[in-house]
DNA sequence: CTTTATTTGGGAAAGGCTTATCGGTATACT
DNA sequence: AGTATACCGATAAGCCTTTCCCAAATAAAG
């Protein structure tokens, strides 16, 4: 990630301006429209590059392949719409979720999926 | 399913025994303690019909390939162990996941996944 | 403007999981 | 027991996602 490309800076431009967690199909698509050549292997160079750089991370929806999304974000989950297939931020978080487990089980970490539809889908 | 072999007994037992959701690879070297010359394709065939009979259902966690778990069990959510990458059930559920949506999102149901160590591991 | 090395894009290839194929086997019924 | 046929096991093939490869394009420096 040496030099500053067309494709890398409407990649970048398409984060910040979906707000939402983006699968490497939806990246192709969207950039597409301010790049229209830009092909799949660089959308998928891009996106590892700019995970090592700390611009994105991943998200990992269950049974979903992965999508990414701004790094540094404050702790949230995500809602998955089973219409369209979008996955949105949901802000906050209920916050006992990593207590009353069974003894012996220690907790690093959580994740929490809500489905349903979407504002945009009937 | 019409009739009963020694490889969709041992199947059924080895869920019946393990009490948590598992994995294609885990079913086949869990049941080959049961019968030896158990193959990878029964294993998948029988995981079908198990489903489309109602003894299973398909669990997703995030970045993972489905496992099975037995159908009917109280509502519950999973724990995930970063070191051995045995899936766990943990009963209960904190109540409001649902809840403190954004306008718009209509939620039909939720997931949640706790990642961390269990018990087994150091 | 020229040079030079990085980056791109398209297709091929890899990798993981799941399903299809098919001859041989074993279950269940007579 | 004998027989029809559902089932098994091994391998091949399919499907998706992701990475590799390389000639052509292009950003950055001189």
């Amino acid at each position: 990630m040496e030099r500053t490309t067309r494709q890398r800076q409407a990649i970048r431009e398409v984060f910040l301006e979906a707000g939402r967690p983006l699968a490497p199909k939806e990246v192709l698509e969207l950039a597409r429209n301010k790049v229209p050549s830009l092909g799949l292997a660089t959308v998928y160079r891009t996106l590892r590059a700019l995970q090592e750089e700390g611009f994105l991370v991943a998200v990992y929806l269950p049974g979903e392949p992965p999508r990414y999304e701004l790094k540094g974000l404050d702790h949230h989950h995500h809602f998955l719409c089973r219409i369209c297939g979008r996955a949105y931020e949901l802000p906050g978080c209920p916050a006992e979720v990593e207590r009353y487990l069974p003894p012996g089980f220690r907790p690093e970490g959580h994740e929490v999926t809500v489905y349903g539809r979407c504002p945009e889908c009937p």
